[in-house]
RNA sequence: GGGAGCUUAGCUCAGCUGGUUCAGAGCACCUGCCUUACAAGCAGGGGGUCACUGGUUCGAACCCAGUAGCUCCCA
């Protein structure tokens, strides 16, 4: 081992990742220990490893990391998924780099293309979390796409259709123009958008010889041509003269009714609403209800088409503007005004979102949803923070069917079959739907697939089940073995896209919900509490942060700060922090490493130190564990750097330290090397490289090839002595008080200084004598029963303490710090007794409350004593 | 418009069933130290009207109501 001053994580990493993956750690095998199992989020494809990956799965390693070490069969699946609109739209902008269109492509042509793309660059993100440290079963890498995968999602489309929950109908969709597919509702991202409100005038027929029209307020001029009726409010008295009456569409002076519906608000723009049920979800609804014609006139591009009339071809955008002009030169166009609506876009392209009718796969959710509903409510799911379960209730209890089916080609085709007449079966084969086609007397002629795709989300809503091949093969070993998984950590942004989804497929396939934990992790944003973006240019590349930071110190910065469900305020300073830490523990380890070792006995401080160190070990084991019982991570992590910065680095060591060029009692320098090896066993799950690279120093000798710090027992928490506990912070508090002295004293810490103590706790500070000496370069102990002439003085506890400083003390100085502090005790006891006197108190509180106030007025008026006699000694 | 949540030190956050000296942690900051493990460090220190206003209670950061500000989700 090098003996470099500061640990040099690089070497370290590339190690004993390769050194594990060879070992076979991370494999895990069905067998009779415990399972604990985690199925990661599969990363897009097209993704690169981005901060929140970097969150994600630093927690994920660390929960399976830990689980390993406990003896549990830590399963740890990770794998890719397909995202059909993202990916597809990746490779169709690849071809057109080269000049290819993929109009001109087929569809076995254009499948060819994105597989090579996905060989090529589908492993960038797993090759990249494994800079990270990720303990996955590599041999359990898995796609969704892939065949059996892949036969999975058509399997389970057959099942639920043979179950009535899909069906197929024309619907109001929310349609991406540019990726030309459906989304479903929760692709789509509302934002805010500064929009212009037109003013349109509409005449009015049959108002007699005066030219008379009304005025319609609209943000989409453009499609005007597929208005089918003006609707107005029944109770609003300004439109009373228009009820029965037509009106005319501008520009192209198509006749139609004025219709009236409550629904109308009267407060909105002119009161007057056009209706346009092609391109409106609610003038869909309404048109419905008064069974008004459905004019599209939009393409799938988002091109006017011929039912437009005019400006046939043009953008819908382009046409907005253009229509915006006619209108003014017909003299129709009132006034304009700016205004701010909600407005769709696209998560994928960001396209704009347009309605549009469509003939659509869909799935009934209802149904599906009460069970999975049920499994989160009982607890049987747990999510955490729990603050998710009402956020989760909702959407389920008012779920929408969904809409599956995809126009895209990057996918699972959906396995129904077409006949020339457009009649159709849902079957696996086309063997089958023939068969299918003939036993219900039709035709088979033309037989045809259907071109969409599945929603990606109905793939990866399998995830838990099918990398384990669990639907194909339910009662297979994994399966059985490794379902239900025990946690799942993903973000609450795709709490109804993906995590609602499993339970839905779980519960529908093994009765049972696909894990038993939801960790929801927060939003990485950058310290200004912006999200991470490319555009803006805020996001650190993980890759570079380990580059710079070591992986386990960026490790260690991502966790301090991301309590679960919280968002993430980042900075590189948390990662700083996270290096900083790694150096103090290697350098922790080159001390150790630097004793000579020889067959003396322990000091009385020594002695002390690894007493009380065995039980601090305990106590902090059971905090860390605790923390991690209730998925408090950044937690655990700050409890084990406190205890291993302050408890081991700062009190033990620096305690049994030997004095310099002088030999350590062999006995202490075996303990130590013990706890030091706990502590390593400690700090794995957080820090795997730096464990592993100490583990295996010569320092704890030979190792055999299997003896890892990633394989070791995780220590647990045995019992701790409360009173050695106690007794110890209490000397800690002595030593911190006399470095406080000298300190605002300014006196050098060179400066040996003799105590005198007078003790009345019964705290036998004997054995602490050469401890306090030592940590805090007291020359001499000794004991005294009060009146320390000359002396400066405190109290910890009830026991009085003496310092006799080189200079003279300052006599009003000191008299002002001890009235100080006596004035301040009065006041507290000053409460105390208000407290103890007030007899709605003493009867209404619990008796333990009220016998702990009076030992706080004892300790109180005890300690206000001996500073009185203190205050009398100056 | 409907739903969920947040507001505690300069920053990021803890604070379980109201009851010790309960106002905490880490970082940052200030002071003094190159003490031969570590200046990526050591020792010490300062810093908050717990958003605001009322209420309940013997007692409120914690429970209730209202106000202000912020965030997220859904429409």
């Amino acid at each position: 081992m090098s003996i470099s001053k500061t640990y040099n994580p690089k070497e370290a990493e590339d190690k004993w990742y390769t050194y594990w993956m060879e070992k076979g750690f991370f494999r895990s095998i069905p067998d009779d220990r415990e399972p604990y199992t985690i199925v990661m989020p599969p990363p897009n494809v097209t993704g690169v490893l981005h901060m929140g990956h970097m969150l994600n799965n630093t927690i994920q390693d660390v929960l399976i990391r830990r689980a390993r070490m406990q003896g549990k069969n830590a399963c740890w699946v990770p794998g890719t998924d397909h995202a059909s609109i993202a990916t597809e739209a990746k490779v169709v902008a690849m071809l057109k780099e080269q000049g290819i269109n993929k109009k001109d492509l087929t569809r076995e042509q254009f499948l060819e293309h994105a597989w090579e793309w996905k060989e090529k660059y589908g492993g960038i993100i797993l090759k990249q979390l494994e800079k990270l440290g990720a303990s996955c079963d590599w041999e359990r890498t898995k796609f969704t796409m892939e065949p059996d995968l892949s036969d999975a999602v058509i399997d389970t489309f057959i099942r639920l259709y043979r179950k009535g929950y899909i069906y197929r109908g024309v619907r109001m969709v929310n349609w991406d123009p540019q990726g030309r597919t459906a989304l479903s509702d929760e692709e789509v991202i509302r934002k805010e958008v500064n929009q212009t409100l037109y003013y349109v005038r509409y005449a009015v027929k049959g108002t007699g010889d005066t030219p008379s029209y009304l005025t319609i307020a609209t943000t989409r001029p453009e499609t005007i041509m597929a208005d089918t009726a003006v609707c107005i409010n029944p109770n609003d008295p300004r439109y009373a003269h228009l009820k029965g009456k037509t009106a005319l569409v501008p520009l192209i002076n198509r006749e139609i009714p004025i219709i009236e519906d409550e629904y109308v608000d009267m407060e909105f723009g002119t009161g007057c609403l056009k209706v346009t049920p092609a391109h409106d979800l609610n003038d869909y609804e309404l048109g419905q209800k008064h069974n008004l014609e459905v004019i599209d006139i939009l393409n799938d591009d988002g091109t006017l088409n011929d039912k437009a009339q005019l400006l046939v071809g043009e953008d819908r955008f382009k046409a907005r503007k253009s229509v915006a002009k006619l209108l003014e030169e017909a003299g129709q166009l009132e006034k304009t005004e700016p205004y701010k609506s909600q407005v769709g876009f696209s998560e994928r392209t960001d396209a704009a979102i347009e309605p549009k009718l469509s003939m659509q796969w869909f799935c009934r959710m209802q149904e599906l949803a009460k069970p999975a509903l049920d499994y989160v409510v009982n607890g049987e799911v747990k999510l955490i923070p729990d603050k998710f379960i009402s956020t989760y209730r909702h959407w389920m209890e008012n779920i929408k069917d969904w809409t599956i089916s995809r126009q895209l080609w990057w996918g699972q085709r959906i396995p129904a079959w077409y006949n020339t007449q457009n009649e159709w079966v849902v079957a696996k084969t086309e063997a089958e739907a023939r068969a299918l086609f003939e036993a219900e007397g039709k035709s088979t002629e033309g037989i045809r697939q259907e071109e969409d795709v599945l929603d990606t989300w109905f793939s990866s809503g399998l995830w838990p089940m099918s990398v384990f091949d669990g639907t194909r093969h339910p009662d297979n070993a994994d399966i059985r073995y490794y379902y239900p998984t025990s946690d799942l950590v993903t973000a609450p942004e795709i709490l109804f896209f993906w995590v609602a989804r499993m339970i839905i497929f779980g519960h529908e396939y093994r009765g049972q919900p696909p894990f038993k934990n939801v960790y929801l992790t927060g939003i990485v944003r950058d310290k200004l509490g912006r999200k991470m973006s490319k555009s803006l240019g805020n996001s650190p590349d993980p890759i570079e942060l380990m580059a710079q930071y070591g992986t386990d110190g960026v490790r260690v910065g991502m966790l301090l700060s991301s309590p679960a469900g919280n968002d993430l305020m980042f900075d590189v300073a948390y990662c700083e922090q996270g290096r900083n830490f790694a150096n103090k523990i290697w350098n922790a380890f080159r001390l150790v490493k630097g004793w000579e070792v020889a067959a003396i006995p322990a000091s009385s401080a020594q002695h002390e130190a690894a007493s009380w160190f065995g039980h601090r070990f305990n106590q902090a084991i059971a905090e860390i564990e605790d923390h991690f019982t209730s998925y408090r991570i950044s937690d655990a992590l700050m409890a084990t750097y406190k205890f291993v910065w302050d408890d081991f680095c700062s009190w033990y060591l620096e305690l049994v330290k030997p004095a310099y060029q002088q030999p350590i009692a062999k006995e202490t320098f075996e303990a130590t090397k013990g706890f030091f090896e706990a502590v390593l066993k400690l700090i794995h799950p957080f820090m795997p490289f730096i464990s592993e690279e100490l583990w295996h120093d010569e320092l704890f000798g030979e190792r055999s090839e299997q003896d890892c710090c990633m394989i070791a027992e995780y220590p647990t928490a045995g019992v701790f002595d409360e009173p050695t506990l106690s007794d110890f912070a209490v000397l800690q508090q002595v030593i911190s008080e006399i470095r406080n002295l000298r300190n605002a004293k300014q006196i050098s810490p060179k400066t040996p200084l003799p105590l005198a103590i007078h003790a009345s706790s019964g705290i036998d500070f004997k054995r602490y004598a050469e401890s306090i000496q030592k940590m805090a370069n007291v020359s001499a102990v000794s004991f005294a029963d009060g009146k320390q002439a000359g002396s400066t003085s405190f109290l910890v506890g009830k026991d009085e303490f003496y310092v006799s400083l080189a200079q003279s003390i300052d006599a009003d100085a000191e008299r002002e710090r001890i009235t100080k502090e006596i004035d301040y005790l009065n006041g507290f006891l000053k409460a105390v007794n208000a407290k103890l006197a007030n007899e709605r108190f003493v009867q209404n509180a619990k008796p333990e409350i009220v016998a702990n106030e009076r030992n706080k007025k004892a300790d109180a008026e005890a300690k206000i004593k001996r500073l009185e006699e203190h205050l009398a000694n100056l």
